[in-house]
DNA sequence: TTGGTGATGTTT
DNA sequence: AACATCACCAAA
């Protein structure tokens, strides 16, 4: 259920300019709600692609069973299978037809903490729970059933985070793990953040 | 703290 | 053969 008043971001939101959700979600609070509970956390790390342009896109190469999603309308989850054994979630941007979305890569864990560590291992420290795209989606309990989910919708969504101010810097840099377009300044995060993945800057 | 490597399956 | 990765181990 949706507490402390936020409501979800509206479609509007994500029907913009690819870099400009993508920069704009920094500071904003992810929200998964399973099992009669919520884990939630704020946004410190994204990545931005572009299909129209950019090699690095999943729909640079047309549309697929597996990235369809990404074609479809702004303001739903894009969910992938990588590597044989990880998730990554992203968010669909621009409009219709046009495929583009923001890679969420990283969180820092506010609420729910508790099911974010059962559902990856009980050793793990807050630090790298949400710690990388993979990581974020075994937290938040997120794998391909919810790939076209509704950001708008009950089961995942995002919100403002109150008491995060607008002024607070951001930074750019390459994006991570990627080999084509590998020095587009497409990637997003919070400077000096110890939830950011990457090494320290 | 850094770097190498294996695990795994879908896509090209 | 590459891939929008991670956990683990060893070396320094």
């Amino acid at each position: 259920m949706r507490t402390h008043h936020q409501p979800p971001l509206p479609r509007s939101f994500y029907a913009r300019p690819t870099l400009d959700v993508a920069r704009d979600l920094l500071g904003k609070t992810l929200w998964r709600a399973s099992d009669a509970r919520c884990s939630a956390g704020v946004i410190v790390e994204t990545e931005a692609y572009i299909s129209a342009i950019d090699p690095a896109a999943h729909g640079y190469r047309g549309k697929t069973s597996r990235n369809a999603t990404m074609f479809g309308p702004p303001g739903h989850l894009y969910v992938y299978f990588t590597y044989g054994m990880h998730y990554c979630m992203n968010v669909v941007t621009e409009t219709d037809g046009q495929a583009a979305a923001v890679l969420l890569r990283a969180v820092e864990p506010l609420h729910g903490i508790d099911l974010m560590r059962a559902r990856r291992r009980p050793t793990i420290p807050d630090r790298d729970l949400c710690r990388g795209p993979a990581r974020l989606c075994q937290a938040f309990a997120v794998d391909r059933t919810l790939d076209g989910a509704d950001l708008t919708g009950p089961e995942l969504w995002i919100t403002e985070t109150p008491g995060f101010s607008p002024d607070t810097p951001t930074a750019t840099s390459p994006r991570i793990g990627i080999t084509q377009a590998a020095d587009w300044p497409w990637r997003f995060y919070l400077p000096g953040n110890r939830f950011v993945s990457g090494r320290p800057v």
